[in-house]
This record gives C-alpha cells, sequence and structure tokens, in this order.
DNA sequence: CTCCTAATTAGTAATAGTTACTAATATTAG
DNA sequence: CTAATATTAGTAACTATTACTAATTAGGAG
C-alpha cells in the first residue's frame, strides 16, 4: 500500500461530509502536494471495490465516498449540494421491503438546516 | 410546442423501457432524421422540470426518462444496464417511511431474468 | 543491503454525458 | 404580413471520469 493510497484512505476516515474525489484530492494535497486527481479517482474505487469504502452516487453531480460500509441512504441538499445520512429508521424500513438486496442507492432531496435559516 | 419537442415526447410516451437521451434521439430520427442530440437532450429537461415526463438518474450511466410521472423505484441490472420499475410494495413502503417527501431516487442493483438465463 | 520484478505513480490525453453558444429558422401575436 | 420571440441544428465547451505511458517506487529473494 503506498502511501499516497494511505493517504487517500485516512482523507476518507477523517472527513464527515461525503467528499467527492475532487474534495479528498485537495485535502491529501496538504501531504502530498504533487499527488495526481488520477491517482486519487483510481486508489478510491478500488478502496470502494475492496469494499473498505463506500462509493455513493448522487443525482447530477460527482460521485461521493463514505467511511461507512454499512449501506444506508443518504439526503442531498438541492440548495448546496450538501450530502448526509438518512435516519436508521427509514434505511431499516427500505430494507425490510427490500428483502435480503444490500445493493441499492438511495437518495433523498431536502434542504439542509442551514440553506433554510437564509 | 414545436413539432420535435413533440416527437420526443412521444418517444417517451410509446417507450417502455425508460430511454436515455440517445435512445430518444435515434427513435425520433425515424421521423425528423437531422433533429439535433442538444435539441433532445433541452427538450427532455424542459419537460421534466414541467412535470410532464420524469427524470431518472441511475448510477454510473446516462440518465433515463420516464413517461410514469408517479414517483417509484428503479431496478437496474448490473449485466445489460437495462431498467424496470421497482414493485408497488417496496415503493410505499419507502415512502410511508419518508413521510411526505416524494422527492427522492431509488436505485436497486438487480440481475434482471433475461441476464440470469445467460 | 542490493538487485529484480511487479505495482504504482504523475501527468496527460481521451472519453461519455451533458450544457452553452450562435446564427438561422420557425412560431406567434398584433 | 410583420415584428418580436422562441426554437432549432450544429458546434464548441464543460464536468466527471477513465485510459495510457514513461518514470518512480515498493516489496521480496538472494
Amino acid at each position: 500500500m503506498s502511501k499516497q493510497r494511505e493517504a487517500i484512505l485516512a482523507a476518507v476516515r477523517k472527513s464527515c461530509s461525503h467528499p467527492d474525489a475532487d474534495t479528498i484530492c485537495a485535502a491529501v494535497r496538504a501531504d502530498i502536494p504533487n499527488i495526481s486527481l488520477g491517482t486519487v479517482y483510481r486508489n478510491l474505487g478500488k478502496l470502494a471495490d475492496e469494499g473498505i469504502i463506500r462509493r455513493i452516487s448522487v443525482p447530477s453531480g460527482a460521485d461521493r465516498f463514505d467511511k461507512t460500509i454499512c449501506p444506508h441512504g443518504h439526503i442531498v441538499c438541492p440548495v448546496c449540494g450538501g450530502v448526509s445520512d438518512l435516519s436508521q429508521e427509514v434505511t431499516q424500513a427500505l430494507e425490510q421491503a427490500l428483502g435480503d438486496c444490500r445493493s441499492y442507492e438511495l437518495t433523498v432531496s431536502r434542504e439542509c438546516q442551514e440553506c433554510k435559516k437564509l
């Protein structure tokens, strides 16, 4: 495992905001200034394929990455684009209805608290 | 409403396979041979914004369009990429859990019957 | 430790899906 | 019919992502 890959994984694990590849690349550049965006994409993809992190796909936007591998739905704010986790209740209700299938993407569009205030 | 727009809407309404912009463009070219792909995209977007058709966003693939405006989940076959509607039961269970929110995207990945046979 | 091989990288080019732009054409209201 | 407006075809541009390549780097055997 190269230091680049290790730094990318650390960046995903440190973040709580479901970052996209670009954001992760910017974060890792604090440590490795000339890391390539391609390297970030390749490693994020590999880490996701290996089940170490999770790729989350949101409508009309870059893919995001999640340190939490346990599947769960997400809320996307239509104003700022921020992503947060959907409540356990909704996730459980969905999974119960789906049966044993754990391969799904659920994205609910809802304005976040910060954007509502404005 | 231009004849292009009318043809695009008709193509979406005629199809049962949740076609993407490219597929719709090819279909419409049977009637209007030199219609531009840009025109197809623009009109599909507008029709979706106006609530006349529905845009469905699938992970890692082109957006697809649905004549059914009533929100519901979809099944994407990981082998052939085909899209079909999720059962009413699952959709209802999800909507009950979500409350009044009708703005969501649910995509379940499951191999379709045709691909299973191979 | 050193050499070899295989993996990985940075950087760039290429690709897919989509939107933006523009001059020309078509539609609509008066 | 005519002027204003909307829409088009065609092309260029853009974003997210993957592919390619030569150079660098790990990791293992001796």
